[in-house]
DNA sequence: ATATTTATGCTCATTTTGAGTTTAAATAAA
DNA sequence: TTTATTTAAACTCAAAATGAGCATAAATAT
């Protein structure tokens, strides 16, 4: 693991440094900006001449990315005890959530590279179903994992904690376990499973993002754990499992997402990742991107306009097929209401 | 205003400190514990020994308050520029809301003291309904303050703003800026509006108090505030605004106040302040205590029961008047689901 | 005894939610 | 030019959640 370029900007003893997670949706894509080759968020130290921790984001994102920023909101402050400066003092990172609107998207500097976000969380990305490797290689390992604790009341405890964090019904659990060794032909073996894992009392919950990857990283199954052990692994476990990055700033976009996906149910976050106008499908798939599961098309509108957040412009989108779309925008004689006012979004389809 | 004694502990040339809200339930009433009479959090800076914000947390308070920490959570951070180390590196402050189980509270030093957190916020406490403060005092001066606006269209948002972050209809905004000369009289004048204040599209939203502090805030309604000017306010202002603190530490415990209020509507939070056993009508007392308002006692049952999180523990209370209520604890089977599930509390009455 | 207080079970109308149909308006293919 | 396909958009319907209230039970204060 190597030291960040933007380090060599670091100064003085000052020992806090900001974090960017900046978002867009390109291509029906959810997307973060990365920078030395996907391994490391955009960053670098807070200095006296900041007023304050966004004119610190602001000014780094913009000398890294040559990216505008939109809408910033503070997501959380990490210590790393193992950078510290020369008297002593852990490094305090501070990070941030920018949204980014697709048509601002510019032309980056080459270290600057925009990467879809499930290259680092395969596991977040329910589009087309649960992807196969959660209950064909996650799941049996993390279950392993329950398997080694201690006693017999914390096996219990992270068999519940697996099964609520993955949406898991007991039922699928024990299938699960009871098949641990022979884990290639599970979904052979249980075919009904892939389709009615969401049987009793247990749903795949979105936005806990980061309670999986954390738990992930706890027992040891991902590669910016202290306790990865590859060897004990299946073969091609590094590969399935997603990029890592450097520090723990996949931690971070794990925040982010997490952040993202609760928060757009109740607020209008969505328009910061909108091009000025749209139809309202690409809107139900920009917040499928971000959310990683499909939506009821129809809930989906009347939920809209009940909301009264969009406006119709009066032109049609020129389709591609079918019946052509009407075109919207969002209402800006609001602002101020999306910063309070609830506006839901509907459950799955 | 004076530095804190606490800060003859900084050394070396850190610039990250600790501050904790601590709150706990007592009498039926929310209080946050203050040190140097109320002025300040208890904080502390963040040295080279701790392994965590966590950790530095922990031990600051520990030494300031003798308290026992239970559950504790990030808040924010923010950078104070007017306090600088040698370096000229702005002070980073990190927040934490940490929760006290009642049975809990131990004899404190003489210079920690637990204090109503409506003392700072006189206008957050709906108990017994909206305090006569808000209709007469501050949305006058929130008005005047909207309308010393440069040009038309921010003259409208921050109308637009007022009546959204106090839940105030349209009908209402203007019955006050009608009578906006005679605020001594306007209850008296207009005697149904503290009752149908809530009559068109609009109610208050408890989990906004950081929105409302913010705005008194930058409206210099607030002595804190760099531009409060109390000649220009009504005589007895200072006393109806509740407690100043040192630095931005009232802001740091609205921050408190508005994420417990919030979480508490979907994470079962509530049982970091019970105590071990307790009546149904006790903890619905405790929700309406960090809420502000008074909840349905029916509905907060039925919704109670379908979440499952409590179970009676055989006994009753030796009721004080009426039927004697069965007790209960909270269900400790399932502390994990406890971080996942949510659990919903029912509107108010 | 009687009024008062608190607990607890039950009802009822309204709103919200999840999950469809049906019809309309376009393009692609036969 | 018809026919199948695709997307849009209006409407329906049952189930669940919500807000508000009534009725009865079990204690204490007068």
């Amino acid at each position: 693991m190597t030291l960040s370029y933007s380090h060599a900007h670091q100064q003085g003893s000052g020992t806090t440094e900001v974090v960017a997670v900046l978002i867009a949706i390109t291509d029906h894509t959810a997307r973060v900006l990365t920078v030395d080759q996907g391994k490391l968020l955009p960053n670098g130290p807070l200095m006296p001449l900041h007023r304050s921790l966004q004119a610190g984001v602001r000014q780094w994102v913009e000398e890294q990315t040559r990216q505008p920023l939109g809408y910033l909101e503070q997501l959380y402050t990490f210590v790393d005890t193992s950078r510290r400066n020369s008297d002593g003092h852990a490094l305090v990172y501070v990070s941030y959530l920018g949204l980014v609107q697709e048509a601002q998207v510019p032309e980056l500097p080459s270290q600057a590279i925009w990467r879809d976000w499930y290259d680092y969380f395969p596991w977040e990305n329910h589009l087309e179903g649960m992807p196969s490797i959660i209950m064909n290689s996650i799941v049996p390992e993390l279950l392993a994992w329950a398997y080694a604790a201690e006693d017999d009341v914390s096996q219990h405890r992270r068999r519940q904690r697996i099964r609520l964090c993955w949406g898991l019904s007991e039922s699928v659990i024990d299938a699960v376990t009871f098949t641990a060794n022979n884990t290639d032909s599970l979904l052979k073996d249980y075919p009904e499973i892939s389709e009615n894992y969401n049987d009793s009392s247990s749903e795949w919950v979105a936005e806990h993002v980061l309670l999986r990857y954390e738990m992930l990283y706890e027992a040891g199954l991902i590669p910016e754990a202290p306790s990865y052990q590859p060897s004990k692994l299946p073969d091609n476990w590094t590969q399935m499992i997603g990029t890592p990055m450097y520090y723990d700033h996949r931690r971070v976009i794990a925040t982010a997402i997490s952040r993202l996906r609760a928060k757009i149910e109740y607020r209008p976050l969505i328009f910061g990742l909108m091009p000025e106008v749209f139809t309202l499908l690409q809107l139900q798939q920009s917040i499928e991107a971000l959310s990683g599961v499909r939506l009821h098309k129809q809930n989906f509108r009347r939920l809209l306009d009940s909301q009264n957040l969009v406006q119709p412009t009066g032109e049609s989108s020129s389709a591609q097929r079918g019946r052509p779309a009407k075109l919207y925008r969002f209402r800006h004689d609001i602002e101020l209401q999306s910063l309070l006012m609830d506006s839901k979004l509907p459950k799955r389809k």
